[in-house]
DNA sequence: TTTAGCAAACGACACAAGAGAGTGCTAAAT
DNA sequence: ATTTAGCACTCTCTTGTGTCGTTTGCTAAA
């Protein structure tokens, strides 16, 4: 689909026109290519090389005789081949560092924080799928009892604070049987995956759970587990993208982006667009106004993946979106994530 | 200023004029209220009561000879004598309900989740400005060892978890010592309010701090209360208002929405005018396009006060926002909240 | 005080004309 | 074979003109 082939000075033509769109925004004429950048060729060249690069699809123009705009074909071409990766500047390596420095241990807590440091740094709109939690393994329960039939339960698996609810209980419950349960939890079930105790919670009568404060133990877990609030995306910075909503032609626009606000609402639906999409590449990947990404026609999506537990963050932006600037971010964000969070899994499994 | 004397027929004619703007968002003319309206005269007459209302001040028209559009003056009048006030349905009820079952007794969630259920009821932006946790008085605290020199410290106050963040240690901490600062803490420092606290890790060498378990716990303390995130605002729901943007005016509409989006990220700004704009006053309050608020010029703001510890929350929605809905919402979630709150710290006190 | 009737005001829309920018094409030059 | 200069053409954008329909303000009569 894509030829890698295309004649050295119409490389340097669609380069120089994708560069320019991005920056300024509006058609760019075979002119303004000679003023900006030094080719030693006439106007009339540079209009021949771009006849070719339209009927190749790289280039197209708005009515017949405007500049022309990069395709998403264009795009996509300048990604994968033309773009110069830009680095971070040390201010906004400092601004990552400075925003993990107060973790929270949170999961939750920490995906919405990365979600919105990825927007603010590009710009646009950051995001994060989260891990699977129900591959997490079972750190540790606390209990905290608050009155006699009321407990705050937390559940704390490898990659940090899962679950926290107030669990209210039919029985009374003792302060010794508290430290009990706990006991008993912390030594058979430390390690497990969260969907494995999940199971076991369904059983009617485990193997070896009969006692009473086992017994309480599991229908604890099981409360928490049955009503999880499954939340499958954290987005931040959607409204970074309202100012591109003076373009040119308004209406549609407007019409892209409550399209867009209607996509990523539906949580499920995005996760798995974006899952499918990425297949089972590892690393940074751009999407180009995809059509893989229903509800995004006329975005832009940088993704990258993150251990453990297949997940994966990003940024949505315009088409006319920095690239260098979105992919080097996207991607020293998901590293840092990355450690984070195995760091947490070796603490507790170290301790 | 606004006065309540007004002859009867022409509040009527007010009260048409607003509440089918509201509806159907277009100029009212003479004629349309007739049709919609059982008034018993003609088209003439009401246009002189119009031009009555005009120079009083309460409509006024988008050019010389259109129909009427309401002032904001008119709303003002509107929402303070004209205005039915709808109750909500059993089905809103049930989502308030509901969206408050899955407690989780973290405070700073509970506020995001009653900024949401504002905002998805109303169909336009909620906003919740919590109490002022300073105020607030310890409950208990919750130490958890996840290596030797790291701990998660948890902070709950009469109202919920105020902190929680992972704190790193200089020293090395024994089982047998955590145990210990708890309880000092818990026996000491409960229901002294964060304030006070705050002061005491201040001092060098308070009158009975000495011993080193004791020491460590006000280092402890200091550490998690020195860099408290100052979290003022909680907001959602800015995207329901992007619909409105379609508007007749879109240039202007278009930038009033992105002074609105300046004035709530300036969190202490917008929270300081809320408080300074209600005054002393209890109970709810609209603004309508009012100038003490700035950047929400062109927009109404909708609030309520929320004991404990002086919080507030309210709505912001277009002029043209259906008041009588959103009056009784922000009451009754308000009240909601209120019981929540009110009823951790029963809870608490009694322990 | 209310009503009927009428001229005037103004937005909304369509259409036309001119300026400006940029292209495609052709023929000459390299 | 490739590049260049020149020119006609196309299309947008802006401005101006005119028509149509709605709604008003005003005046005079009820």
């Amino acid at each position: 689909m894509i030829e890698i082939e295309l004649p050295e000075r119409q490389r340097l033509i669609l380069k120089e026109i994708v560069d320019r769109y991005i920056r300024l925004r509006e058609p760019v004429s075979s002119r303004m290519i000679l003023e900006d950048y030094g080719l030693r060729v006439s106007s009339a060249t540079v209009r021949n090389d771009m006849n070719d690069l339209e009927a190749a699809g790289y280039i197209e123009k708005p009515y017949a005789s405007s500049g022309r705009v990069p395709t998403t074909k264009g795009y996509r071409f300048f990604v994968d081949w033309l773009l110069d990766l830009s680095e971070l500047t040390k201010k906004e390596r400092l601004e990552v560092a400075e925003a993990y420095e107060v973790h929270c241990l949170e999961i939750r807590e920490t995906m919405r924080q990365t979600a919105f440091l990825l927007g603010n740094i590009t710009g646009y709109t950051g995001f994060v799928i989260p891990p699977q939690m129900e591959e997490t393994r079972l750190d540790r329960v606390v209990l905290l009892r608050m009155d006699a039939r009321l407990f705050l339960m937390v559940l704390i698996s490898d990659i940090g604070v899962v679950e926290h609810r107030l669990v209210p209980l039919q029985e009374d419950l003792a302060q010794e049987e508290i430290a009990q349960i706990t006991q008993i939890i912390d030594s058979t079930l430390h390690g497990v995956t969260l969907s494995a105790i999940r199971e076991l919670t369904l059983k009617e009568n485990p193997d070896g759970w009969h006692e009473r404060p086992v017994r309480q133990a599991l229908l604890l877990l099981g409360r928490l587990l049955e009503r999880r609030s499954q939340k499958h995306l954290f987005y931040e910075g959607l409204l970074n993208l309202v100012d591109d909503l003076q373009e040119v032609d308004s209406e549609r626009s407007l019409e892209q982006f409550t399209g867009l606000i209607h996509a990523v609402q539906d949580e499920a639906a995005f996760t798995d667009a974006i899952r499918g999409a990425r297949g089972d590449r590892r690393g940074p990947v751009a999407f180009v106004g995809d059509p893989a990404l229903p509800g995004l026609e006329g975005y832009s999506v940088v993704t990258c993946d993150y251990r453990p537990h297949a997940g994966a963050l990003g940024v949505i932006g315009p088409l006319w979106m920095d690239y260098g600037r979105v992919l080097s971010a996207t991607t020293y964000i998901a590293h840092r994530l990355e450690t984070l969070l195995v760091s947490s899994c070796t603490q507790s499994s170290e301790r």
